[in-house]
Order: structure tokens, then sequence, then C-alpha cells
DNA sequence: TCCGTTGTCGAACAAGGTGTTCAGTTACGA
DNA sequence: TCGTAACTGAACACCTTGTTCGACAACGGA
């Protein structure tokens, strides 16, 4: 592992301490004091770290992103594939990944796993055969929204469905679209370099 | 109109110097401080009317949708109908519209745009002849998802479609998933109730 | 093992935001 | 015109933030 052991353990203690109080009291009420009583650490000690909450916040998720297994070996069988596996994986850590994403949770971690998502579903779409155009972000953007909008209503507890229910739901919902975009894409290709 | 002038006065100089200063710096960086400044208000007058700066911003909102026009008169000619008129509306609207949901607003005013759009797109649906269902709900929270995403891309910049064109995304992506759900729910209700 | 380096402690600090109180003043509307 | 309600503005106690400092402890390479 890379450097200290003491800068190892101060800044997982923060880390862990930052969590632990986001589900207590969600994020806006946590304050700089309330981390550092919590871990047991000096004030100086940890702005030696961090230059704030939100740095805390974000360095959680770089960690958390950490766990992303790329795909990569063959061609993904299934449109979509991210989404069972990552709703599964939001359940098993779904104390951590409340924390986080939740209401309670503050905004700035929810944007970037929307960036992270949307990356992923943009080079998956790529992939398939559609052609980069500002119509493919923005269809991006719509599966995107319907992922996260699950994703946030079942973390807030607005429904009790399972990770394979919620999985459904977001098929039903966009893969009719999706295909009807890349179907388009593909007819277009094919009449341009009809090889 | 309802009540003393120096109230209506008083109320409504705190709310415009909230959006002022938002579009200056962003929610979190208005302080109640600044606000009554802005607004030329004694600080006890601003607090013998708002608790905190987020009944503020409430405050407004609640104000916005006194706008939405419910269609209400025959049945609406067209699924999802509300999508155009919302992102024209919000384009006239850009100002303010950008300072309580963009980025930069705060979190409390999205999350109540999405529940007040979640009402419309199920009573639409149920409209068109969808039974209720926890699946119809999760429909609902997909959709309100990929809509709120095209609004808060273009809202922040993201992407300089017009309504027309965030529409047509908004339609290409969710329309034929909704559809085949409709669809489904009507054969299961034909093969019950067979007149 | 030794020793220079690095991390940590904890108290103290200034700066700035919050929400409350109160006596005095102003403007409303009946 | 007059009673009432709203507004003022200053002062307040309290909390949070981010920085600084000297003293101490732990690390890891030699």
């Amino acid at each position: 592992m890379s450097g200290d052991r003491r800068v190892r353990r101060t800044r997982r203690l923060i880390q862990e301490a930052l969590v632990a109080l986001i589900l207590d009291k969600g994020y806006d009420a946590v304050t700089v004091t309330d981390i550092i009583e919590r871990a047991d650490v000096g004030r100086s000690t940890f702005y030696s770290h961090f230059t704030d909450k939100q740095d805390v916040l974000l360095s959680n998720l770089d960690e958390l992103t950490a766990l992303h297994r790329p795909p990569a070996d063959g061609r993904p069988a299934r449109l979509l594939a991210f989404s069972l596996p990552m709703f599964e994986h939001v359940r098993e850590q779904e104390r951590l990944v409340r924390a986080l994403l939740g209401r309670r949770g503050g905004g700035p971690v929810y944007a970037r796993g929307e960036q992270l998502l949307a990356a992923v579903v943009r080079d998956e779409l790529l992939g398939a055969g559609a052609r980069p155009s500002a119509g493919l972000d923005l269809l991006v953007v719509c599966v995107v929204g319907a992922f996260m909008g699950l994703l946030r209503a079942w973390l807030d507890g607005e429904t009790p469905a399972t990770p394979a229910e919620l999985d459904a739901a977001f098929r039903a919902a966009v893969e009719p679209g999706v295909c009807a975009v890349l179907g388009e894409s593909r007819r277009q290709q094919a009449s341009r370099s009809p090889l």
C-alpha cells in the first residue's frame, strides 16, 4: 500500500466517521467538528488531509468506483448490462450507498454518479452501433435519469422492490426506446456503406 | 389580496433577493445576511416571515406551481402531453427556473419538482388505461427521471438543444416503453372483462 | 538500533453566520 | 384619527469554519 500507516489510519477514521454521521443526521447537518470528534482526530489533522466536508465525501466515492468491474471480456450479451449487477451491488452495500447517494447524502455525489453512469451508457450504446451525435447524448441523459430515479426511489424507501424488479422496470421503460434509436442508427449506417 | 400591503412587499422583496443572489452565487453560498441586505429588510423582519433560507426557496416554488395549467378540457390528444409545453415554459422563465432548479439551486426544489411531475405522469397513465400497481409506480419514476434528467442537463448548459429537440429526445427514449406497458395493461384488462 | 522526517495533537484564534430579543418607529386600515 | 400590527436596527449568545503553532509520537531507511 502507499504511504504512511498513520495516514491511512487517519483517512479511514475520518471517512468512516462521515458515513456514520450521515446515516445519523444527513449530510447537511454534519459539521467538521462532528467528524473529528467521532473520528477522534485533531482538527488540524483533518485539514491536513481534506479541504472540507465535501472533499471527504468525494474521496469516499473514489474508492467506491474502484469496485466497478469493467465487463471488457467479450461483448456484453445484453443491452444495458450494468443495470442488474448495479442494483444488486447497491443492495449489498446498502448502508454506505444510502449514506452517500440518498436524499440524506449530498448532491455532489449524486452528480458524480450521474457522470460516471453516463460514460458507461454512452460507451455501451456506441459499442452497440450507435453513432455519436447530440441526439445520442440526450438519449444517454434519459437512460441515466431513469436509472438514477429508480435508484433514488429505492434508497429513499419509496418502494420495496427487489433488484430484479427494479431491473425489470428499468428495462421495460427504456429498452424499447433504446432499441428503436439503435435500429434507426444501424439502418442509416447500412444505407451509407452497404458492404 | 390577502393581508397587509407591508407584508406582501416584504415577502416579495425577500423572495426576489434570494432569486437574484442564487443567480449570482448559487444557493449554497447565499446567506440570510446577504438576503436581508439585498432586500433592504431588517433581520428580525426576515425571521418573522420565514424560518430560514430554504423556507424562502419553497415559498417561491409554491407560487410557481400556481402556473401549472391543468389541461382538463377533454382527453389529452397525445401521450406525455406535458413534455413540450413544460420545456417551452422553462425556456421562457429561464432565469427563474435556472435559479431554482439547476445545480446552483438547492436540492429541495428539485425534489418537489419530481413529486409534482410524478403526480402528473401517474394521472396521465391511469387516464390512458394503466392499472394502479407497483410496476406502474416504477414506470412513473423512470419517466420522471428521464424528463428531469433532460431538464437538468439543459439548465446546466450541457446541451444547446431547443425545447422541441428535448421533447423529441424524451419521447424517443420513453414513449416506446410506455406504450408497451400500456398495451400490456389493456390486454390484461380485456382478457378479464371481455365486453 | 539510531535518527531525520513526517504525521498528529490540541489549544487558541479571527472571521463570519445564525437566530433571538427588545425598545423605538412607521405605516396600515377601519 | 387612532389602535394595532409590522418594521427597524442594534446587540446578544452561540456555533462553525479554517488557520496557526509548539510539542510530541510514530514511521521507515540506514
